[in-house]
This record gives structure tokens, sequence and C-alpha cells, in this order.
DNA sequence: CAAAGTCGTGCAAACGCATGCAAAGGAGAT
DNA sequence: ATCTCCTTTGCATGCGTTTGCACGACTTTG
């Protein structure tokens, strides 16, 4: 039954003082080799860890990062979980996970909630953030990222994809292979991702002399996007060619396309899509679609975060290329 | 520029004293309507939120909970990641989210890591705990629960499915729509849920006379699970069904005999999987598959967790039942 | 051999809060 | 008006660490 064992337990066992322990547990401070050994010894025999929490009271550094996400239905989602999981792990700092409701009211109790836990660092994916909690955040030193969203509030650091050049390659695409009558179901309207995509498509079809032939919502929702697609391909002409703002919503709205309408994709209608998650890849789907580099996302992601930790100021991350991957269904 | 705002700025500003302010913030306590008016409105205007690793140290209840899972490609732990946290969350509780590789060792070091913040409860998904590590966590009096796993050593709250039944199930269900050679794809040996569904899988052959046809390994892998779908069709006469360990693996399955061997699926092979994962209801699969019960299993989670946290001492849950779901596959 | 420098260690003060205990305040009863 | 009882409040202590400062021991240099 050990119970507690605190610093002071170790320390009386190898007949020295706290400080001694707490110095051999912290990296680069000056202890001998021997008390070294012998603290190691004691600490060993009695299973002493030292208790993260009172080393961050003092310390002011939690070495937790706290991420807040609005639903993980979405494959993407938990690939960048992982992968963000995984790289500050490698920088010694762990992932408080949040879930927010898609109203914003909800992120801001789960943000104020996360602050309370003395994260070192924020990172918003799928949500928004209301500008007077970025600047509780600032005022408490927390560096916050927005993760595939952007604000308008400047000064926010924000780790995007080029989704305006996406949405360019979609309409590119989509003309490339001679579709004539062009769609979008579109995600949240109030996501700056949404805009970005949705504005270079537009502008690719406004390249071309075209213009957008028929849109409907889909909230970025799996449910909403067939309904959105059954609306969309309930009129005649039907599009032969759609622009879906995600890869979620896509497999969805495929799924309409053939199994409810009897369509062939890409035979009687082109789909393309954005993200590139997995199981995009599936021959099922084979969907072509925009891909998004979720490492180098998470990469300049830990970046921005642990330079602005370390005090540093991180300049605001270039949105990062994405590329066509041509399958089969565009 | 707040900088840090502890209780005693705003027991300054309120004209009272430190202990009242923190009365104000713990419910149960006794305060008067006034100097918690007074206070509140102190605590408003400075932007003071009680410093929740501060409170942790005191009362040794931290409010979150650890939760380790090895992999969050197969889409049912996102799904159980999701359930979990916002169930917690209504429980006052966080979760802190560790990823460990598959190997055990990493397992560990993980553990003692999550131990280290003092978390109120543990949760392990997908991966088993070495047994001094779990008298470790008793010691601490840190409970464990492990998810969707058994472990040989008793004493171990575990949540699990009735994968017995399920395998059972599936072989029932292969026989009865009138496969004669049936074949496994297995998950990872080591796993109680790979035993459990295997051995009821064999006793429902068995029952009817019959004998595994054929058995490959898939480790629960997306990538292992096609190379062993390869193998497994190579040989003449192949199987007529195959029941393969999850979901994940089933559609790496169905992709590998539709895509690659050009066989109809239920036509020339049927295919059953395991755990009804929200993509096995899309129809590019329409997978038939056994399903457990998210919702029921993150319950008996945070009903086990809370229990044990409380004080109590909860008995480990029954298996939870499962329901075979027939869609096209089988 | 003495002075100066280096290294290792202990002491004590924080970090921000909760809580038992005692004192103070108020209300009600006689 | 006095006594009792209950509610509210302040004081002080403690949670398990880290860390600046000072002191002792030991090594180096002149």
């Amino acid at each position: 039954m050990t119970g507690k064992v605190t610093s002071l337990d170790v320390a009386k066992r190898a007949g020295v003082s706290r400080s001694a322990v707490s110095r051999v547990f912290t990296p680069g401070a000056s202890v001998s080799a021997k008390t070294a050994a012998k603290v190691r010894e004691a600490a060993e025999a009695l299973g002493y860890r030292p208790n993260a929490l009172a080393r961050a009271m003092l310390t002011g550094r939690s070495k937790i990062i706290g991420l807040v996400v609005a639903y993980l239905d979405n494959h993407f989602y938990p690939t960048i979980l992982e992968l963000l999981s995984c790289a500050l792990e490698r920088e010694g700092y762990h992932v408080l996970v949040f879930m927010a409701g898609r109203d914003s009211e909800d992120v801001d109790t789960v943000v104020e909630q996360i602050l309370d836990y003395q994260v070192d660092g924020l990172v918003l994916g799928s949500v928004g953030l209301r500008s007077d909690l970025a600047e509780r955040c600032r005022a408490s030193g927390v560096p916050v990222v927005l993760f595939n969203r952007r604000i308008e509030a400047d000064g926010q650091l924000a780790v995007v994809s080029d989704s305006h050049a996406g949405g360019r390659m979609a309409a590119e695409h989509l003309i490339g292979i001679g579709c004539a009558r062009i769609g979008h179901i579109a995600g949240w309207d109030g996501a700056s991702t949404q805009k970005d995509r949705e504005a270079g498509f537009l502008e690719g079809l406004e390249n071309a002399g075209m213009r957008l032939f028929a849109r409907e919502v889909g909230d970025f929702r799996f449910a909403r996007a067939k309904e959105a697609a059954r609306r969309m391909f309930r009129q005649t002409p039907r599009p032969d060619g759609v622009f879906v703002a995600n890869d979620y919503m896509a497999f969805g709205v495929i799924d309409v396309l053939r199994a409810e309408l009897g369509l062939s994709v890409p035979g009687d209608v082109a789909v393309i899509g954005f993200d590139d998650v997995p199981s995009a890849a599936w021959p099922a789907y084979a969907l072509t679609t925009i891909r998004q580099d979720p490492e180098a996302m998470v990469a300049a992601t830990v970046s921005a975060l642990v330079t602005e930790i370390g005090g540093g100021i991180a300049h605001p991350p270039d949105p990062l290329p994405v590329t066509l991957v041509r399958r089969r269904t565009a």
C-alpha cells in the first residue's frame, strides 16, 4: 500500500533533502552522480514519480495542450487527433480533449473550462472562438491556434490549407473532364473553410466563363448532405458534376446518387470532394478529391505552438498546398 | 493585461477574505447571498476563474480521466471517444488522451505518464496493461477500466460486449444462408476480444457439425486484413463465407474480393463483420455485422468509473448484448 | 599554503487554492 | 434585555513541488 509517496519520502530514504530529489528529476539541474544514484534507487523502491500537477503549479507550465473539436464522425479529425497527440507527446505535451457541440455558446463554456486547467496552449479544430475569449487567452499568455479555420480577427494563428486554390482546382478538373452543369454542395456557411473553398471554386468556374448551376447546403453533416443531394438532383436537367465541400459529405452524396437515384458516378454525374480522408481511397468510392496534407498541418500546428509557448512569436503559417488526387468519381 | 488573477485579487476587490471567494466557487459551501453577489461581481470584473490545478492538488480530485488508445483509424474508437468525452463532461470530468503504439512497452510508459497527472480514473481502450502497473494504479487508488478488452487477472473492471455470443451468431448466420466453406479473418491473437469472438464462432460452427475452412490473421489492421484476404482466397476451392473480426478489416476484405479478385459479395462469398461502425451502413458496403452498442458501453464505463471514484466498489459489468444487423453482404 | 573559484546541497519561500476551527454576527425565544 | 442556537466569515495550515540564495566542501591557481 504505497498510497501517496512524495518527494519527502524519497528524500528520507535516500538520506538527502527534498531539493535533491527534485533536482534529480529535473533535467539539467546540478546533482552529483552519487546522490542521483541514491535517489533513483530510493524512488524506484518506493515507486515514486513526481506529481505533475504540483510541478505545473509552481513552474506555470502544465505541459498540457487543450484541443477542442466539434465532432469526430468526419474521419479527417480522428486522423488529425492521432497525429497531433503523437507529435505533442514527442515534445513532452499531452492533449486534453473537449468536445464542443456545434453551437458556439457551447464552445465558450468549454474554452473557459479548458483555461481553468492552465493549459499551455489551445488548438481549436472545426470551431470558432469569440473574440473576447481570444483576448482572455492572450491575456493569460495561452497561445491559440485555429486548426482548419481562419478567423476575421487578425493576429490569430491559423493553420489552414490553401482552400481557395483547392476550390479552383476542383472547378478546373470538373470543367476539364467536360462537365457543363456544375453544382456545389456546401458545408456550413459560417466556416471560413467553406467560404474559401467555394470562393476558389467560383473563381475557377468564372475563369472558364461558367457559372454555378446549383447549390445546396450540407452543413458538413452526413445526413444533411444526403438531403442536399436529394434536393439538388430532383430538378431537371440535373447537374453533371458536383463539388462537395468535404469527403465525408461526398460519401453521402454518392450514396444517394447511386443507391437512391440509380445514377452512375462518374457516368451520369462526376463528384469531387475535399480532404482525402483515408476511406476516400477505398475502391468502393475511389473518390477524386483535393488532398490536404494532415502531417504538414499538424507539424505547422505544433511548431507554432511550441515557439509561442517558448516565448517566441510565431509568424502565421502560410496556407499549406493542396493537391488533386484523381481517382474514379471525376 | 489581467496576467494571473488569483482568488486574493477577487477577495480584495470584493472586500472579503480568500476563503469567502473560495466558498462562492465551491458548490454546497455556506455563503450568504450578499457576499456571493459581491464576489461574483468582482470575479466577473477581473475575469477570475479558479485554478483547476491548485484545486486538484488540495482536494486530491483532478476531475480528469486518462484515456489511452492505440489507434483511431478504426472508426469504432473515434465514436467511443466522442461519446465518452461527452458523457464525462456531463459528470464534470475531462479526458486526457494518450496514444499508445501497439507495443505494450509503449503502453507502460504512457500509463506512468498519465498517473503523473493524478488522473481520477483510467480507461484503456484497445490495449492491455501489465499487472504491476494495474497494481500501482490500485495502490494509488486510481480506478482502471478496460474497454473492449478483458484481462486474465481478476479484479479488473472490464467493459465488453458479449463477443462469444456475437461470434456464435455470426457462424449461425453464415450457416443459415447456406455457406459450406467458412473462413475467419482474425484480428490480433493477443486480444481477448479476438479470442472470445473466435471461440464463439467456432462453437457455432461446431454446433452445426462444421469446422473452420480457412483462417488468416489481419491483426485489426487494414492493410494486413487485405493481405490476409489475398492469401485466403488464393486457394481453391475458396471459402464461400467469411467472418471478419471487425468491420474495419471487413471493408478491406470486401475491397480485395470485389476490386482485386472480381468476386461478388455476397454472390460468390458472404462477408460478416463485427462492431457496426457507422460506415457499415453506407450502401457502398451495406455490411452485415454484429452490432456492439457504443452508448451502452460508454454508459457502463462511466458508471463504473464514477462509483469507484466515489469510493464505492463497482461490480464488474456484465458483457453487453450484441445484435445481428443484417444488410447485404451476408 | 592561502586565496579564489566551482560544484553540490539544504533551507525556506513560494504557487493558488480548500477547509477545520473558532470567533463573530444575527435571529428567535423566553 | 438576556440567553441560546444557527449561519456566516476569517485565520491559518497544508497540498507536493521548484528554485533563489547561502553555505560548506572540494579543487585549482598563484
